[in-house]
DNA sequence: GATGCGTGGAC
DNA sequence: TGTCCAAGCAT
């Protein structure tokens, strides 16, 4: 059973070693800065570190701080986060930065922070413990799996997983433990071959005194992933280029497109396709054909096509405008 | 509890 | 090439 002294050897071994977030802090200081961590956490719902960083410190120039994000445009932070994916959360991180800023600062608690848009059990854990210092544990895929290893749990819930590793909090550092956990199962307790020999907490694990940590947790079943259709119209007016805004609500929602009709199960007729972009989602892969219109469809804008790396295109039409563009035949014909 | 929701890197 | 995976949230 892992004792306090297994959470010490765990906060030697981070404080030891160099710490992956550095770009959260406070200009000057070494303190974490609400708005950065609040802003970082909802970044990385579901994204590498690696692909965060640099996108982290673009909207973090832009709008320094967080009366700057509300008071920005949907249209220019949707923008922002054109690539990220995920664009739900840049729709809630607009609703959620207008709420704080109306209401003076962040909350402190987690419990205030769950209430907000985008805010969920794990986001409003990590801000109040990394941020405010409030002992309570963020539960995300990392410290699930070292939670799972160190005490051979398999199918462990996020309620059992702090349930065993709360008391091991420190009392004054809650949020350099919860990002000691994170960093741990990012570079040791890893999915495949976890590097137990350089493990501080590897004298309390089960699973290592088992011989078989990659058995916990137990791996979720696969599903199939269907393939799907669809038609792209690329819009020509001399430089320009008809864009349009897709719906709030569904796949892409609220970014900025090139028009079509739905996406289908099946293929559907159209005249020549000049381009063909295949792309994989989460929950199903997609071929889109796309078609030179002459005449624009739907609501939408005039947009420049020698600055299509501005235009706030999520990565399926900006892969389609990318291969418009490179196909001269096709561009100039349209 | 199950499902929908992006993208890019590792292997 | 395909498969797995990532500091989850809303419904």
């Amino acid at each position: 059973m892992p004792s306090a002294n297994a959470a010490n050897r765990l906060m030697k071994h981070y404080l030891g070693t160099a710490r992956t977030l550095p770009w959260r802090a406070a200009p000057g200081t070494n303190a974490p800065d609400p708005y950065r961590v609040w802003l970082s956490e909802v970044m990385l719902q579901q994204t590498t570190v690696t692909t965060v960083t640099p996108r982290f410190n673009r909207f973090i120039e832009r709008w320094p701080t967080i009366e700057d994000l509300a008071a920005a445009s949907d249209k220019s932070i949707l923008s922002e986060w054109a690539g990220l994916g995920y664009y739900a959360r840049a729709r809630n991180l607009i609703a959620c930065a207008r709420e704080i800023a109306a209401r003076g600062s962040l909350p402190n608690t987690a419990e205030e922070l769950r209430k907000l848009p985008g805010v969920g059990e794990y986001t409003s854990a990590a801000v109040a413990a990394i941020a405010f210092g409030e002992r309570v544990l963020p539960v995300d895929t990392n410290i699930r799996r070292v939670a799972a290893r160190l005490f051979a749990m398999e199918q462990p819930t996020d309620s059992q997983v702090r349930d065993v590793m709360t008391p091991l909090i420190p009392t004054d550092r809650a949020g350099d433990f919860a990002q000691a956990l994170m960093d741990l199962g990012a570079t040791i307790c890893r999915p495949a071959k976890p590097l137990c020999s350089r493990c501080p907490l590897a004298p309390d694990c089960t699973a290592f005194a088992l011989g078989q940590p990659e058995l916990f947790p137990r791996p979720k079943a696969r599903k199939h992933r269907p393939h799907r259709h669809g038609t792209a119209w690329w819009t020509r007016r001399g430089d320009h280029l008809w864009l349009v805004r897709r719906p709030d609500h569904g796949i892409l929602g609220g970014m900025a497109a090139l028009p079509g009709p739905d996406w289908t199960d099946t293929p559907h007729p159209h005249g020549p396709a000049l381009a063909r972009i295949r792309h994989v989602f989460t929950h199903f892969s997609l071929d889109l054909d796309l078609v030179s219109a002459s005449e624009p469809v739907g609501d939408g804008w005039w947009h420049p096509v020698d600055d299509i790396d501005s235009a706030g295109l999520p990565t399926l039409y900006l892969k389609a405008a990318r291969a418009a563009l490179a196909t001269p035949l096709f561009d100039a014909a349209a």
